[in-house]
DNA sequence: GTGAATGCAAACTATTTGCAAAGGT
DNA sequence: ACCTTTGCAAATAGTTTGCATTCAC
């Protein structure tokens, strides 16, 4: 955490409060949050922060690695912070629970069979994958579905 | 396509002149396009095709498993047919040509072993490769990036 | 003929931009 | 002091909804 914040100074960026506390609700979340939430929960630490900031710095930390955009059904709207280089998640539909998981031999195994097969040079690869976290099991019938 | 047309039917849709000129687009084309350019190369076939009409059909055919959204860079606003039932696609970022390959073995065992080691319950999964493809290569420098 | 589907206009949501003021170094 | 960053208001983009009309069956 302090890392990251001496990283963005180093990378030419200002540590500002309103940077701080974006950041300190990132690290604090388990689960992937809207921007909008985002915002209302980093106001506790800056209560002057606008949710314009909130996008300008997603940007910036998505743009260094440190936060990634989650894929959902209906758009694209979620962001969680990242800790692995070429890390995926694994979420929970229920609870919004993300897990990071590394991208692991199976995941190159497959990108060079289909590289192969079609001639396409692969230059970046996505892949999610969505269900119940093990507490959301408990309680949530497996029926839901909404279509991607 | 026939076979579409008639399972659309069958589902109890009716086949209307709107629907029916956009999957005619749909399936004429090899790469991923906007609701909008889909409304645009649409209208060649039923000049009075709306936007709106669009939106409302492709959520249909994608409640139907035709057609897929594809998630990029920059949000996901982009559409292709699909032929198989658990496919995936490659894009080609300059051009957008998309191919579809098959769920293969690799994507099993990478989601039996997440769900092991995270004990969620693994209902949906999202794969998707960014690249270029063979005719993309030869003119484009390879450097074409902007974060996710 | 009847109800599903359409197209328009308007509503809405999410995100971006212009710009003067504030804040970090 | 300088220049980045901020917050606001307004603009924009993408998508959805309400409703009278049209069209497939």
């Amino acid at each position: 955490m302090d890392e990251i914040l001496e990283n963005i100074r180093s990378a030419g960026y200002r540590l500002t409060e309103p940077r701080k506390a974006i950041l300190q609700v990132l690290s604090e979340a388990e689960d992937w949050q809207t921007p909008d939430e985002i915002h209302a929960r980093a106001r506790v630490y800056c209560t002057s922060l606008g949710l314009v900031t909130v996008y300008r710095t997603l940007a910036m930390l998505s743009e260094m690695g440190y936060v990634r955009r989650i894929h959902l059904e209906h758009g694209c709207h979620g962001y969680v912070r990242t800790e692995l280089v070429h890390g995926h998640h694994i979420v929970c539909r229920n609870c919004r629970q993300t897990v990071e998981f590394p991208g692991l031999q199976e995941v190159s195994f497959l990108i060079q069979r289909i590289s192969d097969s079609t001639g396409y040079l692969v230059q970046e690869h996505m892949l999610e994958l969505l269900g119940l976290c093990p507490e959301c099991q408990k309680w949530v019938p497996e029926g839901i579905n909404e279509g991607t």
